[in-house]
RNA sequence: GCGGGUGUGGUGAAAUUGGUAGACACGCUAGACUUAGGAUCUAGUGCCGCGAGGCAUGGGGGUUCGAGUCCCUCCACCCGCACCA
């Protein structure tokens, strides 16, 4: 009987769809864990080798979790909205519903081909209107609710409107905001206090810069530009100014950092947020502006260097550049500014070319009275600070390099070490040539720097971000629709009682209807602005009122869609509150850094809202995060002699030519051996192809890349599961590494693998006759010793998530086991439960043949008992000096009778060194014997 | 430039607290059984050397009886951010 794994998996599989294995109860009276993978956007190209790292690892861990006694919860479902289904919608010009519903099918096709323990009943997709419903649901609590800094949290935006008719709003007026009394608010009228509220709301509408992408016809959010194109298609962005909706993450950027404290996450994904958010403290300083009222203030981490302040650069975007501008300066600065705009975002970063351009004004040294030139340069970013900044060429490099380009003189003040070759930009050293502040320490000097300004008012100390609030609407189709409704151009949700909206109008969800065309509307709207049933909505007065027709990103729906595998049918509230109390936090959560600043933020940051309003009992989502690492594929080439279509030559000649490569399909390679004959038909060209082999062989040329169809080097689960078995693939990805490395795909390593599957069978079956050898026989202390020897090993190492080295274990075992000739249904037993995790068809099936009741998922896993592994004699390593010399064996009774290792260890080795001298005997934590002499 | 990470055989990699480096596999080399093998099994396989032995964890230095592991320094590669004031 051999091991048929084809039979076995599709039996198995049944039978779990059949019995409900997998399905699992909202709450119990078991310790809870809930393991999470990222869920998959479905794309129409389906699953390749790659993608199933991570959910067959979380997978594992979720089983062996189970089987200790944890009710598990270890769901999956999909992120179906986004600008991605929508493009693939419009190429292949159907629906992205029905395009999403397809490739949903495919993808549960492809993952159920794995054998993974989803309960698909408590799958969620975010385009499903019971799904977007409480997407807009939280929308609208953000929109309600503002962040007070006084408790530092989330509020509702009644507790505001009582403090701003209480004290108007002198105590949390923002930048720029004016300042107005409780008389004020009072008089004010609804437009006047909505736009005040505007201001403050979590979720709020502003007309603001945001990326425009004209090839995508839609806003990006800064996460969603990289390296000055978008991430989507690599298409040019630009800066435009919008109505837009955005989310106030800044208000949380501090929370943020400090959240991060608590995680148990990798240091390079927590520095990777902090970067992003961007903290820096320092002091925000006012600059007079000669013969003029204007004053520009400015950012500066280094307020010690003010003494060192030769010019002033300014963004040449900001608005008021022009109104600084002297008469006979004008002309230069318009023409600096035209230049500044026809250079694309993608130019300024390629080229990073000092330019510039004087302004003809001053500004006033605020201590030393000094006049100090204004210049306008691209280095300094209007969205970055103040955009504006003081120049110190004597500190920063930068401003060094602007001040030598442009000649402008520097002003010392760190003594020696300036040379004026270069910048002092180190932290080290008194500050001279100050005024009051020389011979100070950088420290000491800000902090009196900072006490001055505050003095004389034009100043104070200040943290600065890097974090810009996340905008929040796309003008694109396939998105979760705003509830939102316009009454004389004021936004209301559309549950408020300003709108007089009719009963059935006031009910989420929000309904995205269904449209033929997905071309933009008027004014750089979306596709929804041009369905006028959509649009317009009469209310109870018969007033004709206008919907919001942007929709949310994609990161909305995936921002909280892990509350909501905790209850998936509930439909009271977005997640059932005896559910949430039971499930917390998601304990272990595995994906790609690819979402370290997106999805990942923006998770966070819903998490506290929620948190703050008292939704939620836990502040952060996710407390320990695994980021798998990529499988690349590996490609092979062909190489193909210059100026010839059809003439190849193998790798190792090919340097006796001029030779192109050429990718090849990897299906037709074994190894590095080319499959000349199936070559020849794989494409139309290369049907006349000619070879020069070496050792009458092809051998191809290969590479380590990213797997992509476009370099042939695709290897899809469907092909290796009908060859090895679901069971043989789930073993040889996790065997491949460590999970948070990447390594390339290897198809011939996995018949190691598959070799340990069939040996692990021939335990139980005599291939040749068919025989099934367990026996119900009681098992030596050898076969016990090989078996708990493993299960602390593969306990310790999933504790660890160290998979590849369970795996070997596995291997190990069977080994001894075969080597033993042991087919003791007791240690069979124990072995299959500790195998079920990763090979859990195979477990399934040899747990029936030996006649156990139920299923092996559902067996406690195996207890690990020291007795067992004690050895009766143990080897000792004897060094002298260090140096290895030989083993001995002494008795390891002394564990047992409490005698100290090093007394029994001095006694062996003396009896060993036979009288010798020596200095010192070292027992080392159990390990070696050195002997010093 | 800044931040994070990684360097171990021909390859993927083990070595959890410093204690016999290279487990477990792939590949390769022999051999067995076979009409055949891309099936299965057995043996070998870090490097140099006939050998005893010597040398080996990116390079150099240090701490230690003992370093892949700890410290310093240099180098290479990967990832993230990047004119961030």
């Amino acid at each position: 009987m051999k091991y048929n794994f084809n039979d076995i998996e599709r039996k198995w599989k049944a039978y779990w769809n059949e019995n409900k294995t997998y399905q699992i109860a909202d709450t119990s009276d078991k310790p809870k864990f809930y393991v999470l993978d990222m869920f998959p956007y479905p794309s129409g190209a389906g699953l390749h080798v790659g993608h199933p790292l991570g959910y067959i690892a979380t997978d594992i861990y979720a089983r062996y979790k189970q089987m200790q006694g944890h009710h598990v919860l270890h769901p999956m479902g999909f992120d179906a909205f986004g600008l991605p289904a929508e493009q693939y919608a419009i190429e292949t010009g159907q629906h992205p519903a029905v395009t999403t519903e397809k490739n949903i099918a495919r993808y549960k096709e492809q993952l159920n081909n794995i054998g993974f323990n989803y309960d698909w009943d408590r799958a969620i997709q975010t385009s499903d209107p019971n799904y977007y419903k409480w997407t807009q649901w939280i929308f609208t609590k953000l929109f309600h609710s503002w962040y007070n800094p006084a408790s530092k949290k989330a509020e509702p935006i009644s507790t505001l409107i009582a403090l701003l008719e209480r004290e108007g709003n002198a105590s949390i007026a923002k930048d720029g905001m004016d300042i107005f009394s409780a008389q004020d608010w009072a008089a004010y009228d609804e437009k006047t206090r909505r736009d005040v509220l505007m201001q403050y709301r979590l979720a709020y509408l502003d007309n603001a810069e945001v990326w425009w992408c004209e090839a995508l016809n839609t806003v990006l959010a800064n996460d969603e530009v990289v390296n000055g194109v978008s991430e989507r298609g690599g298409h040019p962005v630009e800066k435009r100014k919008m109505s837009q909706w955005f989310l106030r993450i800044t208000d949380y950027a501090d929370r943020l950092i400090e959240g991060l404290d608590s995680l148990d996450w990798s240091e390079a994904m927590k520095e990777m947020q902090r970067n992003w958010i961007g903290r820096s403290e320092g002091a925000a300083v006012r600059f007079k502006v000669q013969e003029s009222e204007r004053e520009i203030e400015v950012f500066t981490t280094r307020p010690d260097t003010i003494f060192g302040v030769d010019f002033m650069v300014l963004a040449p975007e900001l608005d008021y550049v022009s109104e600084i501008a002297s008469q006979d300066q004008k002309e230069e600065v318009e023409k600096y500014i035209q230049y500044v705009k026809s250079r694309s975002e993608r130019e300024r970063m390629a080229e990073k070319k000092i330019s510039g351009c004087f302004t003809g004004a001053y500004a006033i040294h605020p201590f030393s009275g000094k006049a100090i030139p204004i210049w306008i340069s691209e280095y300094v970013l209007a969205g970055y600070g103040t955009g504006a900044i003081m120049a110190v060429p004597a500190g920063d490099d930068r401003d060094f390099a602007f001040a030598q380009h442009f000649n402008i003189p520097i002003t010392n003040i760190f003594g020696d070490r300036f040379t004026g070759e270069a910048a002092y930009s180190d932290k080290q050293g008194t500050i001279e040539n100050s005024d009051f502040i020389s011979g100070m320490s950088i420290t000491q000097a800000a902090q009196a720097v900072i006490a001055a300004l505050k003095d004389k008012n034009i100043g104070t100390s200040r943290v600065n971000y890097r974090l810009r609030d996340a905008g929040f609407s796309r003008q694109r189709y396939w998105g979760e629709p705003f509830p939102i409704v316009y009454k004389n151009d004021i936004p209301y949700t559309i549950d408020e009682d300003a709108l007089e909206l009719n009963s059935a109008d006031r009910e989420l969800p929000v309904l995205l209807p269904h449209v033929d065309s997905y071309g933009p509307g008027p004014e750089g709207q979306g596709p929804l602005a041009n369905i006028e049933s959509f649009v317009h909505i009469q209310n109870s007065k018969g007033e004709t009122l206008r919907r919001e027709t942007n929709t949310m990103p994609g990161y909305a729906g995936s921002s909280w869609y892990f509350l909501r595998y905790m209850s998936p049918k509930e439909d009271k509230a977005f997640v059932n509150e005896e559910a949430c109390k039971y499930w917390q936090q998601v304990d272990l959560y595995v994906g790609g850094t690819e979402h370290a600043v997106g999805h990942l933020l923006y998770a966070r940051f819903w998490t506290k809202v929620l948190f703050d309003l008292g939704y939620l009992s836990f502040d952060e989502p996710f407390k320990k995060l695994l980021n798998q690492g990529m499988i690349q594929g590996s490609s092979r080439f062909v190489y193909r002699i210059a100026g010839t279509t059809n003439q190849f030559v193998s790798a190792g000649l090919r340097h006796q030519y001029e030779t192109h490569p050429l990718h090849v399909d990897v299906s037709l390679v074994d190894g590095l051996v080319l499959d000349t004959a199936r070559f020849k038909q794989w494409r139309a060209d290369y049907a006349q192809a000619q070879f020069i082999l070496e050792d009458g062989k092809y051998i191809c040329g290969a590479e380590t890349e990213k797997m992509s169809k476009s370099k042939y080097n695709v290897v899809n689960p469907d092909d290796i599961v009908r060859e090895y078995g679901s069971d043989t693939f789930r073993m040889y990805e996790m065997f491949l590494g460590p999970i948070e490395m990447s390594k390339p795909w290897d198809t011939k390593g996995i018949e190691g693998v598959h070799r340990f599957l069939k040996k692990l069978w021939r335990l139980f079956y005599d291939e040749q006759s068919g025989q099934y050898l367990v026996v119900d026989e009681a098992p030596t202390a050898e076969e016990l010793r090989a078996l708990h020897k493993s299960i602390k090993k593969i306990s310790e190492d999933m504790e660890r998530f160290s998979f590849n080295t369970s795996v070997a274990q596995f291997m190990i075992l069977t080994n001894e086991l075969t080597e033993l000739n042991c087919h003791k249904k007791a240690i069979l037993t124990d072995m299959i439960k500790l195998i079920c995790p990763f090979a859990p068809h195979i477990a399934e099936e040899l747990w029936q043949q030996m006649g156990h009741e139920g299923s092996v998922i559902k067996a406690d896993y195996p207890k690990f008992e020291e007795k067992y592994i004690v050895e009766s004699e143990k080897n000792y390593p004897v060094a002298i000096n260090g140096k290895h010399r030989t083993n001995i064996s002494f008795p390891l009774t002394a564990e047992a009778a409490d005698i100290e290792p090093v007394v029994l260890a001095n006694e062996v080795v003396q009896k060993w060194l036979d009288g010798k001298a020596h200095k010192k005997i070292i027992f080392v934590k159990g390990r070696m014997i050195n002997v010093i002499v």
